[in-house]
DNA sequence: TTATAAACTTACCATATGGTAGGTGTCAAG
DNA sequence: CTTGACACCTACCATATGGTAAGTTTATAA
């Protein structure tokens, strides 16, 4: 039971994390939907900010694994990136509060300190980047290149991921439903036309 | 000298706000940094989420005048839409905290209510939409298709804008003005390939 | 049965917050 | 010289916040 209520804390600091923020948010707010009062998430965690902290390594740890996963599973690297990229897509649909605290975390950790946890992205960045050389007509890019690349795809699916609430607030539910079935085939399209598009010596004018 | 303090607020409250968080952010920060009171600014503004209200209003026609006037620039749609990309992305390269405030909306606007300043980016949008359905190709595309593709771009912009003490403090700053110059012409390729990966069929007009 | 530790709770506190009430000083118009 | 608007200030308040201190209950182990 102990171990429950301390992963039930987490789940719901994430939940709450996402949708306020840090400083959104209060801990007795946290204790409250739980029914436990504030002191009892004290008692597992030592402060708000160490709480933070465990709810934001555990969506990194999440993440890594996908990307680890994912790197198993396709042969072609080409076809890798592409389904890798595919698959973190339908992750972020799936589970859109962890993109989220994200997000935020991205816009507020340059007022945070820590830097062991603020660089979580590092070496999912970097198993980026290697998945892009490794494509035939990449081999020869520098790691910054590579990263132009895959930042933009991800930058593609985050902000495409965060934005669902007032993409359906301007468009509507039944809109957005059309905008969603067409995001996934669109993303595989720019992808694999961004990936050939280098030295396709700039195409037609 | 009044109507300067009040812009000298707007200008304040942006900047802290980007950096912050609207709830990060507390009126007698704002008003400390300039040597004025809390009341100063209450003196000007009705309140918090009205002065909050102003700084995104600000922001909001700010990118509205950029799309009206890029739209009157370029002749042919296809590099209309491009240089119009391009020329955010500049943008937000300039003012990072505009870029960052606009993030930050996207996720706080789930618990905000006023529907009249939440869906600023409606024309905005719908102006995107049509000019990628002047683009030859793309002149059959419904709403929502044109939508996947330029929120794509604009998610890749925006999350990179966005994403710039982070990148720096993985990579370092050289490493991280390799990348800089890397990504526009990097976005350009991407925008014009995704463009053009639509029905090869129809191509050349 | 007793001792111990863990999982909570009620009390409490210093501080910060958004906001109200009621000023003070300045300056221009009548 | 007075009036009144304006820009700003001091004083104050109710509420919320993160966190401490000191229990109380419950389960487990000796």
């Amino acid at each position: 039971m102990a171990r429950d209520t301390r992963r039930q804390f987490l789940d719901k600091a994430e939940e709450l994390f996402a949708a306020r923020g840090f400083y959104g948010v209060s801990l007795a707010a946290i204790a409250d939907e739980l029914g436990l009062t504030k002191q009892a998430l004290l008692h597992h965690f030592a402060g708000k900010e160490k709480l933070y902290g465990e709810v934001l390594a555990r969506i990194s740890d999440r993440f890594n694994d996908l990307a680890v996963e994912a790197g198993r599973r396709e042969e072609d690297p080409r076809q890798r990136l592409v389904a890798f990229f595919t698959q973190l897509q339908a992750a972020q649909e799936e589970a859109p509060a962890q993109t989220r605290l994200l997000m935020r975390e991205l816009l507020d950790n340059k007022q945070r300190v820590e830097a062991a946890t603020t660089w979580y992205l590092k070496p999912f960045l970097q198993s980026l980047i290697a998945m892009v050389q490794a494509v035939p007509n990449w081999h020869d890019a520098g790691d910054m290149e590579a990263l132009a690349l895959v930042y933009q795809w991800l930058g593609a699916i985050n902000y495409y991921a965060v934005s669902h609430p007032t993409l359906t607030g301007i468009f509507g539910s039944g809109q957005n439903r059309a905008l969603t079935k067409a995001f996934v085939p669109q993303l595989s399209k720019l992808m694999l036309a961004s990936l050939d598009a280098r030295e396709a010596a700039i195409a037609s004018f």
